[in-house]
DNA sequence: TTGTACGCGTTATCAA
DNA sequence: TTGATAACGCGTACAA
């Protein structure tokens, strides 16, 4: 049987009171018997009880703060799920979330949003843009104590608690490996990203032209362009790819704007389709997928994006630690028609 | 706030213990203050406390077997760490895992194991053989009151309370999905199964039929031929079979064998490799994708059938009901060289 | 039949 | 600085 507090106040001759002091560190113990009890915590190897630990916690009623740029995004109605799903579990816990969206990645915005939010709540979730003015923000939260987690999209240079999301680099090699085989490994490519200022979105292709360059000799890359995540820009940049590079018979789209890359592709091309692979299987893609012109797309988990991370703030909380994990990463899985 | 024992009592005007009894149908309680009690729960959404509940069933030390037909399958060794990774997080909850393996299918020795196992544990999760003797055997218990779990197999005409593991049918799809895109529409296929006998690898190739049927107009069957699950029948029975059918250009391997399969491919083969799927992302397996050998895998997540089994079965000795859904299916991925 | 009281492990509070 | 005690929700032994 696991070892208690209990066990652990008898061995060292202290009360239950005492131990609970030194392993939460809230002081007002003397400096020997803290020595002693952590010796003997150590010793026996104290692994907190969850059930008891969850059981107590329901009386201080945690608040998680959640805040997502991702008003007008079908990608993040998944994130949202898994935020709720997180929410279900952990009300018998004393936990309730309070969810905010917002539309855009103007940071001043997104700044205000976090300082209101932030005022309510005990830990916060949030997809950051990429911005010393935010990453400023998160820090001036964290030396106040509060945990804050980064969801699907990381920020660099800030104290964040972790990161919970894609691997953008591993899922562009999924991309590029699953394109090798549906083109024999031979294949003219046009890359479509959504932008080149987003860091995910050059990592992808980072970790595509990876394998590329070391799995597929056959692979020439005719053309990049980006489609700003936008269907109307996706449609015109594509449009003029495909006239002007005929020979393209694969396509790596990075980002959004997906439905316009595949409506330019059906007006310009009528025999030989080329080969598309992109990411996020959302109902407008399985749907793309269900007729034949989005051969496979690459899934990273958007529910389990929202579940994990909710949950990893409640385990900051409880604990009073930063998650063991400084990243915690999703696996990036194949999706094709039958798949779904 | 979530509805407790306590507020029940009060709203209804009994005691705690009393709600306790109707909730869990002990007994010894006045129909109209059960009905009553009924009423208050019903309307207020009652749904036990976890934490509460497993703190309470901690003092009992639940005990949970898990009996594996898994001796020399390297596939279970994953289902084995999920069995672990469970058993870890569940000693927090006084419960203990006995795990036991044993080596071939033949029902009359599994019983024995059966027996001897479940008299001393209080909940059985098993893989069986597909045999009355067995399913007798588990309505035994199941009639003694204690939950019995099927494990990545299940089996037909028994009372077991849940199956955990593969969705065949959707592998099947998934497989024959993966092999259309890989050749583009048009193939000769060989198809190797493990066992006519074996209902999960039946399963699976009906639902690679079904596939075939629906979208695949360019695929012919070759021949159909099995491996017995044995590499060595597997290589004799693949090089007869590539011998006599030169046309082959894509397998769909159903069961185990694969690496005598895939010896026989490149005994027989030079220049044009056939197009290879195949379940099961073992070592041997991931091997064969990093030499190019075996296209793409389909994966039904050995790990999570182990672990979440012993969860189901501690669930079952927590509510001391059946689970909620009669089958846990996993999702079939698929898994490339670059997933890996 | 019904109610009370205690314990599970943790945490918070109050008194010493 | 300490220790004792109550509370969280649930299960149950025991008393009424």
């Amino acid at each position: 049987m696991a070892v208690t507090i209990k066990q652990i106040s008898e061995l060292s001759g202290v009360s239950r009171g005492t131990v609970d002091r030194v392993l939460n560190t809230r002081g007002h113990v003397a400096p020997e018997k803290a020595a002693l009890v952590q010796q003997v915590a150590q010793q026996l190897g104290y692994q907190p009880n969850m059930a008891g630990k969850a059981l107590a916690a329901r009386k201080k009623s945690y608040s998680i703060g959640v805040l997502l740029c991702s008003k007008g995004n079908p990608f993040f109605e998944e994130v949202i799920r898994g935020v709720k799903a997180a929410e279900k579990e952990l009300t018998d816990f004393g936990v309730r979330i309070q969810l905010q969206t917002v539309k855009g990645y103007d940071d001043q915005q997104l700044k205000t949003a976090m300082q209101e939010i932030a005022a309510n709540v005990n830990a916060l979730v949030l997809t950051p843009v990429n911005s010393k003015i935010i990453a400023d923000e998160i820090d001036t939260l964290t030396a106040s104590g509060m945990p804050v987690i980064m969801v699907n999209t990381d920020i660099e240079g800030s104290r964040r608690a972790c990161y919970v999301g894609s691997d953008y680099m591993a899922g562009g090699r999924v991309a590029c490996g699953i394109l090798r085989l549906l083109t024999n490994g031979q294949a003219h490519l046009g890359m479509l990203t959504g932008s080149l200022r987003i860091l995910g979105h050059n990592q992808r292709i980072a970790g595509f032209r990876q394998i590329m360059k070391r799995d597929c000799p056959g692979f020439t890359l005719s053309e990049l362009e980006t489609t700003e995540d936008d269907d109307i820009i996706g449609y015109e940049n594509t449009k003029r790819m495909l006239i002007s590079h005929p020979e393209i018979d694969a396509l790596f789209l990075v980002a959004a704007g997906i439905y316009g890359v595949c409506r330019a592709v059906q007006d310009v091309r009528r025999n030989i389709m080329p080969k598309i692979v992109c990411f996020d299987a959302t109902p407008q893609v399985q749907e793309l997928m269900q007729d034949g012109i989005v051969q496979a797309a690459i899934d990273q988990q958007p529910f389990r994006q929202g579940y994990e991370s909710v949950q990893t703030a409640y385990q900051c909380l409880l604990t009073g630690k930063p998650p063991r994990q400084d990243r915690i990463l999703m696996e990036s899985r194949i999706l094709i028609r039958e798949s779904l």
